[in-house]
DNA sequence: ACCCAGGTGCTGC
DNA sequence: GCAGCACATGGG
């Protein structure tokens, strides 16, 4: 057992923001956590933190799990100063996010976990990922036996190619079933090691992950900043389009797309989201380098933190 | 009955 | 390049 003080670090917050889907608060400020083969209970009251693992397993897998050799302090500040310099929606939204989400850790998970987690999540909703990824590896993962329970790894890629392109079936992935199938079949044959792909150039590294079914841009940047340690890595989805079209786009460009949109269909009231939705990635893409670009190196670790703020706060104003 | 979800693949221009 | 559509399944 490793009992440490951590600042900036809440392990609830975590849970809820989204990048990782196997990890559970079994009684009020205790946690299981799943990562590839392993399993940890943690427990946090303030800034205590209580890893129930012995101090080898801490230091060689935990310690980096958690992004704990990190100051997220500094980066808290740093976005203060850097809000604090500019005006606007943007600015206000930026710190308020900042305020929510600084003790929001990125996690250093596991590469493969990632890439069939986040092939999953697509047109899905978080607590609906949760149960196909558990489902998953209820099926295909080691079954694991300790302290009377019995738990189940991530599945290696071997698992579930081995059962066939039909394998899958019940676990109510619908048409993700041929994207994870396709995928481990490939990675098995010819993946490249967690290291490899850490030690390339970011373009390089997302263009490789691309490169499998199923996986497209935005689930290749939740690869590449929740399970390689690429932390400029900016994964667009639908929240993140929503916060940059609500909170950053000039108020001449949002007037120009819903009234573009409301041309197009009758007197429709223009949704936000429809308005978001009808933005180009490449133009979303432009936005986050003018708009993000003094975050150079953390980038990624912003654009958590702003989803988390997002998604806790129901989503709208 | 409709719309939406931490999107991607495929087609056609 | 980029718009338009199909793709399962579950929840509001």
């Amino acid at each position: 057992m490793v009992k440490k003080s951590i600042k900036n670090f809440n392990l609830k917050k975590i849970m809820e923001s989204g990048q990782i889907f196997r990890m559970y608060e079994r009684l009020p400020g205790s946690f299981e956590v799943f990562s590839a083969d392993r399993r940890l209970l943690v427990e946090q009251r303030g800034d205590e933190v209580c890893f129930l693992c012995t101090s080898g397993e801490f230091e060689e897998y935990w310690k980096k799990y958690f992004d704990l050799d990190r100051d997220y302090g500094a980066i808290v500040s740093r976005a203060e100063a850097e809000c604090g310099l500019k005006a606007g929606r943007g600015a206000v939204f930026l710190r308020e996010a900042c305020r929510y989400s600084g003790d929001i850790r990125i996690l250093n998970q596991d590469t493969w976990e990632m890439m069939i987690s986040f092939i999953i999540s697509q047109q899905k909703q978080i607590p609906s990922i949760r149960k196909c990824v558990e489902a998953l590896c209820e099926r295909f993962g080691n079954r694991h036996e300790e302290d009377n329970t019995v738990w189940y790894g991530f599945p290696k890629a071997s698992a579930i190619a081995g059962a066939g392109p039909d394998g899958l079936n019940g676990l109510k992935l619908g048409y993700r079933e041929r994207y994870i199938y396709e995928t481990s079949v490939r990675y098995l044959t010819e993946g490249i090691s967690d290291e490899a792909l850490a030690n390339m150039k970011p373009e390089d590294a997302k263009k490789y992950l691309c490169s499998f079914t199923g996986i497209g841009e935005k689930v290749a940047d939740c690869v590449l900043l929740f399970g390689a340690g690429f932390t400029d890595a900016f994964p667009i989805d639908v929240h993140i389009k929503e916060i940059l079209y609500r909170e950053f786009l000039s108020d001449k460009e949002k007037k120009e797309t819903e009234e573009k949109l409301s041309a197009g269909s009758g007197s429709n009231p223009t949704s936000a989201k429809k308005a978001a939705e009808s933005i180009s990635y490449k133009k979303y893409m432009e936005l986050i380098d003018a708009e993000f670009a003094a975050y150079k190196g953390v980038k990624g670790i912003v654009q958590q933190w702003i989803f988390a703020y997002e998604i806790a706060s129901g989503k709208n104003f």
